[in-house]
DNA sequence: AAATAATAAATGTATTGACATATAATGTAA
DNA sequence: TTACATTATATGTCAATACATTTATTATTT
């Protein structure tokens, strides 16, 4: 009974339609709860995104291209983004050996010190999520990637 | 094993921490294939948001203030959104009787229309939703309040 | 090798959104 | 009734985003 006091709607077309706005208004949820707890950080959470992209490689360089590829939104300028990141010393952009049409962008010491504190607010974050055991995230994950058709 | 390819990525911090970020990707996934059929009708996912909020009224007049509490991203600058639809002539706006502060936003015939055929649209974009069968929608409509911690 | 296509990234521009603040009307308390 | 708080909406400003275009480099074709 719940998606329906929050967004004050009664009646869905079916079970369907109510799953999406169930979907959408729970992410959208989730990630402005995100969002404030990144603003204290002064980060937002593309930024945070890419930074936790690229220390994954960690201490391999990223291509811009590469960061697109492996972001939740996929997005279209990216080199903006990286340019943020680059005013804050949080990554540093070379150009890469091979093809000079290419960037090579690598999370900073400053960078990693940052996500290392973060980390911390993750795990508090994290922590809502705990309404749920771990078998029904697993069960929940799993209906996301059937609905995406990719099972 | 999707969520994983998609994104590019193969270890996660826990179950709970897949399912979020699979939550974050797969709406991002769904609202932007939504986005791309609004687009050939000149919309924006909020002004259909907007609209559909208007229409579930309709013909009873809804403030400014009830449509943000209705909207699934609950926005801060709905007045400017109205504006845009009233641009359009899809709202008309009139000043409330009782209380001069608010107003009075109601759809128009031709905004009904457009909603009208965007409702082909919706089938269309909800036939992606099947992937789960009506048993399995529930399901994750369920498990998405019992994370929000509203069951 | 020259011409053409394809790829990686950056940039221009207009729109959208976030956030604080302003304006106006109403409600409430002294 | 005046002062003060609250509510409803609008606006100013700046950052973020979308989308198209540009530049530079590499790959492919003839």
């Amino acid at each position: 009974m719940s998606i329906e006091t929050d967004i004050k709607q009664t009646k869905f077309r079916n079970a369907h339609h109510r799953m999406a706005l169930n979907l959408i208004y729970t992410t959208s949820w989730l990630s402005n709860s995100q969002s404030v707890l990144l603003k204290a950080h002064d980060l937002t959470s593309p930024q945070y995104n890419v930074l936790r992209i690229l220390r994954g490689q960690h201490p391999k360089p990223v291509q811009v291209n590469d960061i697109i590829e492996r972001m939740m939104d996929k997005m279209s300028n990216a080199s903006r983004l990286v340019d943020k990141l680059l005013a804050k010393d949080l990554v540093k952009r070379t150009e890469c050996p091979h093809d000079r049409r290419a960037v090579d962008v690598i999370i900073t010491e400053k960078g990693l010190a940052l996500l290392g504190e973060l980390d911390k607010m993750q795990d508090c974050w994290e922590e809502q999520l705990h309404h749920l055991s771990e078998q029904e995230a697993n069960q929940l994950s799993n209906l996301l990637d059937k609905l995406r058709g990719s099972v």
